[in-house]
RNA sequence: GUUCCCAUCGUCUAGUGGCCUAGGACACCACCCUUUCACGGUGGAUACUGGGGUUCAAAUCCCCAUGGGAACGCCA
């Protein structure tokens, strides 16, 4: 009673496609319980679904959940995939024997019987029952003479399929404690006899969560909202086992902006968007962190540590969130300028690759260092750095149709020849800062132009465009050549 | 239809009977910083779904209504 259980607790994703934010979010909720506990997080692959899992989408949801960092202690090994831990297999595909000999059990204990019934008369008598009480809901129920289990195995080797059906005996009320809701109070009749397995012999969700929860020794589960009314199954069967039941804890859902529950359709849902996207894994974390749950300390920001030193579960909320992308932007926008350059730049450079830009001069680190600072000021997502560094590429510049004011003032010739014979006159490879301003100074002089009539142009002939980040900046990233050439193509777009 | 869950600014949320003329964050607006755009700073506008109770006192407790959602599968 007083010796606590070692914290064990596990995700148990289906898949079947991409991790979903909803799950990833799950995932970390379990993650940071067990890390604030001193406990154990477990992967469970929940494959029995045969139509639709695919070992593809394992190994995607694996990859998503090492980009976010939520490692796990067992379950399939994040690069062998083979089981790790001692309580495998950790594919329900793979743990057919041991719902199989749960299911005997049942069967022996008339908890549960074999059902040789097809739908076609499971649906009349459903039919039947709503003819003579619409008002009440239809469960099935166990045939009158259910057929004996020496019988339906001599049946089952002739050939024929039956589901086994657990029995759903007595007229009760069941109460879940939830960790979420409180109290949660469910009528038995709520669910009729429900199948445990399939007549093609497959273990059905609610029977395998069971059964695998309990032998893996979970302490607690935290799953999604919508698996709340199937607890009421999963309860049956832990008193029918004699198991004991961990602490169940339902989140509420993820919405989309209309409110309904997050889909494809609403755009981005799952990690690998958002990673293709530029969001960095600690910002998507800390995002999820913060939507479903509320830090007692009020922060936001939060670093892994701090996640884990206040993580309980009392602050869980229990109304669904609306997924808001437009905080999500600016929470990987302060993410991302609090990394040193180095980690940014890492980062960053795939992007730049993927968008095929040439940056020769991005092999000094220096340069690097130069460049990220000025633009990280205006990036939110990693994928921002792409139109702020294309005009660096020299065989991406371009004078962009935004200049076109700006080439159209009176004074702008006067302005662009006066820059480019200030780097002309230039002496060096690349202008400093100091550089920059005794040669803006020059042109001031020399144009007669000041404040935007003097400075727009001169960005124009720098970056293509009239608005931009800091010229004495941006300049000395670029070489005395380039500089001229650009200066050259500002000229001859004016008017 | 039946059962269950949920309900505070546009959004994420704080709030567990008096500290609430409801706090923070994003977004928005204004101003400051700035020879542009951003970043940053300061300030502003904006919410307890409705109705009944309980109580000296209710965003907080109870009931009803309304609205939203989920489950009711040999899907997970």
């Amino acid at each position: 009673m007083t010796a606590s259980k070692k914290v064990r607790v596990r995700f148990a994703p289906s898949p079947t496609g991409y991790l979903h934010v909803g799950g990833a979010r799950t995932a970390l909720y379990n993650f940071l319980f067990a890390k604030h506990n001193g406990g154990d997080f477990i992967l469970r692959v929940e494959d029995t679904d045969l139509e639709r899992s695919t070992e593809e989408s394992m190994k995607m949801q694996i990859s998503d959940l090492k980009w976010l960092d939520i490692p796990w202690v067992e379950g399939p090994n994040p690069e062998t995939f083979e089981d790790m831990g001692p309580y495998g297999p950790y594919r329900q595909s793979r743990r057919k024997e041991i719902y199989m000999e749960h299911a005997q059990r049942l069967l022996k204990e008339d908890r549960a019987y074999y059902d040789f019934r097809t739908d076609e008369e499971l649906e009349a008598l459903k039919a039947a029952a709503l003819a003579s009480d619409p008002s009440k809901q239809y469960q099935v129920e166990a045939p009158a003479q259910v057929v004996s289990i020496a019988d339906a195995e001599k049946r089952l080797a002739a050939g024929e399929k039956a589901a086994i059906r657990f029995r759903v005996r007595e007229k009760r009320d069941y109460v879940l404690h939830d960790l979420v809701r409180g109290d949660v109070t469910f009528p038995s009749d709520m669910v009729g006899d429900f199948v445990c397995i399939r007549s093609n012999g497959m273990p059905v969700y609610n029977f395998c969560c069971v059964v695998d929860d309990a032998l893996m020794k979970m302490t607690h589960i935290f799953r999604a909202e919508e698996h709340l009314p199937n607890t009421l199954r999963q309860m049956m069967l832990y008193e029918a086992f004699g198991y004991e039941m961990p602490q169940f804890g339902h989140l509420s859902f993820i919405l989309g902006p209309d409110r309904q529950k997050l889909s494809k359709r609403h755009g981005a849902t799952s990690c690998n968007d958002y990673r293709l996207k530029g969001y960095l894994p600690e910002a998507l974390n800390n995002f999820m962190l913060l939507s479903g749950w509320s830090s007692p300390s009020g922060a936001e920001i939060m670093s892994r540590e701090q996640q884990i030193a206040e993580f309980t579960p009392d602050r869980f909320n229990s109304s669904p969130a609306v997924f808001d992308t437009v905080k999500l932007e600016w929470m990987n926008g302060q993410y991302l300028r609090a990394l040193p350059h180095e980690e940014l730049w890492k980062r960053v450079e795939p992007f730049l690759r993927d968008a095929g830009l040439s940056l020769p001069a991005s092999s000094s680190a220096e340069w690097r260092d130069q460049a990220l600072t000025i633009f990280k000021i205006k990036m939110n997502t990693l994928a921002d750095a792409v139109p702020l560094f294309l005009p660096l590429d020299d065989s991406r510049f371009a004078i962009g149709a935004e200049a076109a004011e700006t080439l159209g003032w009176p004074e702008s010739r006067a302005v662009l020849e006066a820059w480019r014979g200030q780097v002309a006159a230039f002496a060096g490879e690349r202008m400093s800062e100091a550089d920059f301003d005794a040669a803006q100074n020059a042109v001031k002089t020399a144009a007669g132009a000041k404040g935007k009539n003097l400075f727009m142009p001169i960005r124009v002939a720098v970056v293509g465009v009239p608005h931009g980040s800091e010229l004495k900046m941006v300049v000395p990233l670029l070489s005395k050549a380039s500089l001229l050439k650009r200066a050259d193509a500002a000229i001859a777009g004016l008017k």
